[in-house]
DNA sequence: AACTGATTGAAACGCGCGTTTGAAATGGGC
DNA sequence: GCCCATTTCAAACGCGCGTTTCAATCAGTT
């Protein structure tokens, strides 16, 4: 009967890694403490070292979890034979950021997986191997296509960090971005759908398959 | 005649401050400890309080002192006149480039301020005002006078949002782009050099002032 | 030398943390 | 209905944190 602020699940160990992921998503991991984590699952906070042992492995496993389902949620060959690679790097930009700043799904998983990005701990291998690593040779098997053998590998992953990079501020560094830009620029502008549009296009500008920028053709 | 980690000032004060610098830049404000950082500082815990009033205050004034210094540093219009546009934004990306990820002067000052951007305190306005504000005003400023009004004001924020966050990733995600990237790839082609023109070069790409990257010709 | 205000120092305070305890509640198998 | 393993609970433990205390020390003035 007692009010969990998530939504209550049967088990207890998954209200607890569910709670946990908002948490030590907001606060970070030191900030984070075990009563808030239990107070919000609605157990008792010896539950946390009856299921998990302690604090660290409790995070531990969160990060796991996060890790997995996000990467169950991700399929990684989404697009039927013939799709032109233009096509493909639109929608790989577009679901990327719609995956980082979308309001869909529980958004503490990203913000988590955030955390191990800017100060890695051990969590942080698995997370790079099993979910960026696959991401980031995708965006590169994309790039190497359209370039078209013009371009050697470590130049097709410089600009493969360069695509990262622009998604990347807005999720990092959003606040501040909030700081520079006009709000209804921010809100017209600075959103998944017309971010993936500017990026697809700087990115194919940079290869020669588009217009430039001041050209005022609407795009090819 | 106790050792202080760091090289030894007269003023207690800014003992303690450098200190604190560097713990906080390591650690993170929770994580941190006024114990660690006076042991650093080499004076006693009552200290911080005695000069600072509390933990508290004395990271606000760490953050305050670091942003200060980093702006003295700084100088916001170097260019003679009649620099060529281009010049000037090879020049912007390779300065911000090489205070980001250069090995020169106390690397915890910008660490302590990246902390402030990807988790905005109070602190963060002044940063924004004072330090972040003007540097994306001047890069905006250069961005016009490439576009020789072919572009509106918009558009310039996102090209620019678009170079910063090519930046940016380098400096708050170093680690997993060392694991995405080859070692030796990462010594030649990541660093700041290379980068600020990889970076310039898809810029002026985007405004049609460059040769696309599948070019083979050296550059303009 | 003695006084005075500023600074330093060792020790302790109170608090909230992660963790542990041991008993109470629960529930399926006989 | 009873047993036993599993799960829950309130309470407490020990520890390290930020902070405070107050006596010792120092530096400048007379």
């Amino acid at each position: 009967m007692q009010a969990g602020a998530t939504a209550a699940s049967e088990d207890p160990k998954e209200r607890i890694l569910s709670a946990a992921g908002e948490v030590f998503a907001e606060r970070g991991y030191e900030a984070a403490t075990v009563r808030d984590i239990c107070l919000a699952a609605g157990v008792n906070v010896a539950a946390v070292n009856y299921y998990f042992g302690d604090k660290q492995k409790l995070y531990n496993e969160t990060v796991r979890q996060a890790h997995q389902r996000l990467v169950a949620q991700v399929p990684l060959s989404p697009w039927p034979a013939g799709t032109s690679a233009r096509a493909k790097l639109r929608d790989f930009i577009g679901n990327v950021l719609e995956r980082m700043l979308g309001f869909g799904r529980p958004r503490w998983q990203t913000r988590l997986m955030l955390r191990e990005v800017l100060q890695p701990t051990d969590a942080c291998r698995d997370l790079v191997e099993g979910y960026i690593l696959p991401q980031f040779q995708l965006l590169l098997s994309i790039l190497g296509e359209l370039a078209d053998g013009q371009l050697e590998e470590p130049q097709l992953r410089q600009l493969a960090m360069s695509i990262i990079g622009q998604m990347f501020i807005y999720r990092a560094a959003g606040d501040v971005v909030g700081m520079l830009v006009p709000a209804d620029e921010m809100a017209s502008l600075h959103t998944p759908v017309p971010l993936a549009d500017h990026i697809t296009h700087t990115a194919l500008a940079a290869l020669g398959l588009a217009p430039p920028l001041t050209s005022s053709e609407p795009r090819a």
